[in-house]
Order: C-alpha cells, then sequence, then structure tokens
DNA sequence: ATTACTAGGTTCCGAGTAA
DNA sequence: TTTACTCGGAACCTAGTAA
C-alpha cells in the first residue's frame, strides 16, 4: 500500500485525517522521517493539504489528489468491467447441480441475498478464461457454507447478472481453485426451458 | 502511470500484451534498462509471466498480479462509491441492551472475534429499511448463542463498522424477526457519552 | 510530545555495451 | 534488431537530533 492509499482509506475524498507521522510510518513499515518528507512533497505537488497541529498531522486531499486516484480509478474500473457481457457456450452440467443448488443452506440465503430462490440445476457456461475479468471486481454477494446432514457445503460467491433479460446469478464455489474457464449461472427460472437452450448454444451474460 | 497500471490497460487481466521494453519505456518516460530490469523483478515477485520473444516481450498477469491490481480497486471503489454510509437516528435502547451486551457468554466472543470488550450498552439507530442492504453482504463475524444461568442468549450477526472514526459494530440478533429498520451498536467505548449523543441525533455508521 | 533538517548509507537509475 | 549486464552517479532512505 503506497502513502495515498492509505490516506484515501483512511480519510476518505474529502474527510480529513488526524495522526502523527510515526503512526503512518509504522503501519506503512518505513520510518517516520520518510513519512514526513513525502507528505511535504505531496503538498509541494498540491496532491494534499497538510496541517501541523501540536499533537501530530491533520491531512485531506486537495483537488489535484482526488484528480490522480479518480484517473487510478477508472482505469482499474475498465479494467475489472470493461466490456460488459460475457459470452460462452453452454456445456453440459456436472449433474450434481441441482443436489447443490437445492440444499436448503443455499436456498435461504439465495433469497435473502439475492432476491430469489434458484431453480434447481445450474446453468454451466463455458467461457474464454480472459472473459472471467469482466466478473470479477463487480459486487460480490457472499454465500456462507454450511454443514449439511453427511457432508459439508462449501461457500459461494456470487454476482448478480441478467441473461436475456432475466435476472439470474453467477455462482463461483470458493473452493475450486477456480478453474476459469467456466460460469456456473443460478436463476429462479429453468433457464434452458425458458430460452429452449441446447448444449454448445452461444450465450451472453450481462454482471451489473 | 506505473508500470502494471500500463500492463493493466494495454493487456488487461487475462490478456496479453506483445511488445518492447523500449516502447514502454518511451510511454512511461524512463528507460529501456529500468523497465527490463522491473519486468524481471515483478516476475521474481510473482506478479506478471514474462516471455522472450526475438523481437521483443510478451507479458500477462500472474495470480498475484491481478489480486494486487484487484486490492487497488476495491480500495478505490470504496473510497468513491462513498463508503456506503449507513444514516440513522439515535432511539432509546430497549433498556435490557447492558444486560445482554454484558453477558460474559458474549463477551469473550466479542473479545476474540471482533477484538475488543464491549461496553455494557447499545446505540440504537433508527434507519430507513432500505439502508440496511449495506449492512447485509458483508463479512459477518458470527457470535454463538449460550445458555445462560437461567435462560438462553441466541446468537447474533455482527459486521465490523466505524462510527465518527471509532471502531465499532454492528449487532443483528439471529432470533428477532429482525425489524429491519433497527441497527443495534456496540463499541469498546460509551459512544452516547465520547460524542455526546442525544435522543433523535443523526449518526453515520460506516461498514468495513 | 511532535515534525523535519542534516548527513551518511543504501538503493535505484540509465548510458554504454555484451549477448 | 532485441534484452539485460556493468558501473558510476543520482535519488532515496533513515539514524541522529534540532526545533
Amino acid at each position: 500500500m503506497t502513502l495515498l492509499e492509505y490516506l484515501a482509506e483512511k480519510a476518505g475524498l474529502y474527510g480529513s485525517l488526524e495522526t502523527r507521522t510515526s503512526e503512518i510510518a509504522e503501519f506503512l513499515k518505513t520510518s517516520q522521517q520518510t513519512v514526513s518528507r513525502k507528505l511535504i512533497e505531496f503538498e509541494k505537488q498540491g496532491l494534499i493539504v497538510r496541517e501541523i497541529t501540536g499533537r501530530g498531522v491533520t491531512l485531506r486531499f486537495a483537488d489535484a489528489g482526488r484528480k490522480l486516484l479518480e484517473g487510478k480509478f477508472q482505469l482499474l474500473s475498465s479494467v475489472f468491467k470493461g466490456g460488459a457481457a460475457v459470452s460462452g457456450k453452454l456445456t453440459t452440467g456436472l449433474g450434481e447441480g441441482a443436489y447443490y443448488v437445492d440444499q436448503e443452506g443455499y436456498q435461504k440465503q439465495f433469497l435473502s441475498k439475492l432476491g430469489f430462490k434458484a431453480y434447481p440445476g445450474t446453468l454451466n457456461l463455458s467461457i474464454e478464461e480472459s472473459e472471467f475479468a469482466k466478473v470479477i471486481g463487480r459486487e460480490k454477494v457472499i454465500i456462507e457454507g454450511f454443514d449439511g446432514k453427511e457432508r459439508s457445503f462449501g461457500g459461494l460467491t456470487c454476482y448478480k447478472a441478467l441473461l436475456n433479460k432475466q435476472e439470474v446469478a453467477i455462482a463461483v464455489p470458493d473452493r475450486t481453485a477456480h478453474s476459469g474457464d467456466t460460469l456456473e449461472i443460478i436463476a429462479p427460472v429453468n433457464l434452458r426451458k425458458k430460452f429452449t437452450l441446447s448444449d454448445g448454444d452461444g450465450v451472453e451474460v450481462n454482471p451489473l
């Protein structure tokens, strides 16, 4: 983490942070002197406003500093969210999909966190690994793992999405070493039936 | 712009970039040697994968590199999306708050899982029900229920948060049919005293 | 207590050039 | 053409300490 990122996290864009240079230094694992020098430098560059109080420094971003952060944010946004739709081909599911999805431990969370109870079955989408980037970085919906009668079920990270205007969710099991080339889609309805899909069909999903 | 940001923009998270070190150097206004040296260093750190072709280098991110970018993106997201502060009004507590909170069975877990022993008393925040969404989905801290001498105490789901920079936790009792329009805040200090709060005061809580 | 200057040590950079 | 090593100089860091 850089000094500016630290300030962004602690003070926010428009807030202020009252602290000591030694405290920042400890967190960033550098010296008090380096923090002091860098803050002076940032102030010279017009990135931050610095105020020395008797008991430390009070820091806030200046316009140029906010601009700089915004630039980095926009770049990363386009990297993580660029080109919305993820396209893939429908493949045969794992077979066990229905069994997993319909576990009460999952369904209760689907309802409260995603807003729907899932049709028992997943749509498996074979995608280019590079497409996966469009999913990560979106708002995550965390589905907790739980212990069933005979075995335990792992957690899922879900992402709300649309498929042909239908509300769905992309579900990524936490435990799999995220193969990266397959997406599992859950939905409140039977997607294969609703859209008469067959294996090999091209499908587009739009993360929200 | 840094070298990693350049790579992110040109190659994306999962794509690759075929170029020459001198070309990157020109863009970043540095020397070809520095780019070469830094790429080698990034590869040693497992951030990128580097391939020397006859006519230049082909670069792509490795897992650790993607993780690093994602971390920066999420930090900036929370900074720019206003941190999703939940605002509400202070209301009179249930009166019994102190009795519950100070149960040894809870306090031991508060200390180990939240990192503080709670001041005996809760702050009750009346919120718009829609604001509750900002809390759910965050990282949960599960506090188990237990049996006391005369009665049993139910489990809590807690969420770490900040209130005026003070570390606090939002505590949601598992059993209540969670009315949804009230938040209970616990903290290591007496929040009413520390911030001289009175009923009806507006208060902001920032889930972490 | 603080912040921040000085001075000396370490790291980093890039011109020249090998491979 | 490339990439990347060497090495001298520039930039950076921090211990000591002034303010």
